[in-house]
DNA sequence: CGAATTTGACCCGCGC
DNA sequence: GCGCGGGTCAAATTCG
């Protein structure tokens, strides 16, 4: 099956990457919102970037919004949500500096939220538990498969801990897209509520804790919810299909098309090109309305100054070359 | 044949 | 304490 340009995505995951143009990558900006904090419909403020449109500020939790783009090209309008797990939600530019420094425990109440988190002292007793107990062979063997998993579970949660959510929404006919890494899926569960299923996939380089969940909103099932938690500890090992989409077709320096969240997602290390000074004011702004600290490549700061040092999701949300000088 | 996915089981926290 | 829902594991299966 090929790419689809004008009608969006078809159905494979091949398909993922070729929702727009030729060369199969539209970057969309997902960013574009009224510099409102409160994500509301009533707050939704038109603006066009030639190529999308954007329709609406979604609410979608208590800590972000969602831009809901049209793309002329394609038959269906792309929405993208960029928001950040925190705490409360109410603030979330406090919230994101937090998350800045140490990623506070998220709690996206729609997105799920990372609930099972601190509880490494229960799981030690389990595991210490669970190594002591029976005598049975089978009974052993299954107690030393549950204290490997809890160890594992343990470790994982240590980690998970620390680590801050981002999360999109997008309007796309695939489930998992194509971000640019390498990702094995681990688990996937029903969704209550919603005949769609939560998918939970891993970044499969090795020393890379990043995850994803992936689920379709069964409000709007085209709309694809994609929560990236973590951040990627290397490059991105897959580079967009056609090499030069990213670059020449990535308008917005904020840009992530539905199909195409490399430069959107944590720890992302593709670059597009693309940079318009009003649109980077206009990230500034939407960022920095969502909290998000914001560092102009062109000697603007205009949030947080740490931006370029730590490595906060944000900070992985914007393509390189915005966080950088070109 | 190795990598990726599927899927049932398991664990945990939380609410009742 | 129990049930439920979210999240994870890992054996089995499928895929390339």
């Amino acid at each position: 099956m090929e790419k689809d340009n004008h009608m969006g995505v078809k159905s494979e995951e091949a398909d993922a990457v070729s929702f727009g143009s030729s060369n199969g990558y539209y970057n969309i900006n997902p960013l574009l919102l009224s510099s409102s904090s409160a994500f509301d419909f009533c707050q939704v403020e038109k603006s066009e970037l030639g190529f999308m449109e954007l329709l609406g500020v979604q609410d979608y939790c208590n800590s972000g919004g969602a831009a809901l783009l049209d793309l002329p090209h394609f038959s269906k309008p792309t929405v993208v949500k960029a928001s950040c797990d925190g705490d409360s939600g109410k603030e979330c530019s406090e919230v994101l500096n937090h998350q800045h420094q140490q990623p506070a425990t998220p709690n996206s109440s729609s997105i799920s939220l990372a609930s099972s988190e601190a509880v490494n002292d229960e799981h030690n007793k389990s595991v210490e538990q669970g190594v002591h107990d029976d005598d049975d062979d089978y009974q052993e063997e299954q107690q030393q498969k549950k204290t490997k998993k809890q160890l594992k579970v343990k470790k994982t949660k240590q980690k998970r801990q620390r680590e801050a959510r981002f999360a999109f929404m997008t309007k796309s006919e695939v489930d998992h897209l194509e971000d640019g890494y390498r990702w094995r899926k681990y688990g996937q569960k029903a969704v209550k509520n919603s005949p769609f299923p939560r998918s939970y996939y891993r970044c499969t380089s090795a020393s890379c804790n990043v995850k994803k969940r992936v689920e379709r909103s069964f409000t709007d099932p085209s709309v694809v919810v994609t929560t990236y938690e973590g951040q990627h500890t290397h490059p991105s090992p897959v580079m967009p299909r056609s090499p030069i989409a990213g670059s020449l077709l990535t308008p917005p320096p904020q840009g992530v098309s539905s199909t195409n969240f490399a430069s959107l997602m944590p720890g992302n290390y593709l670059s597009s090109q693309y940079h318009h000074h009003h649109q980077q004011q206009l990230l500034a702004n939407t960022l920095t309305s969502f909290g998000f600290p914001y560092k102009n490549t062109n000697n603007n700061n205009i949030n947080n100054a740490s931006f370029s040092q730590d490595n906060g999701l944000l900070q992985d949300i914007l393509p390189s070359n915005m966080l950088k000088e070109y």
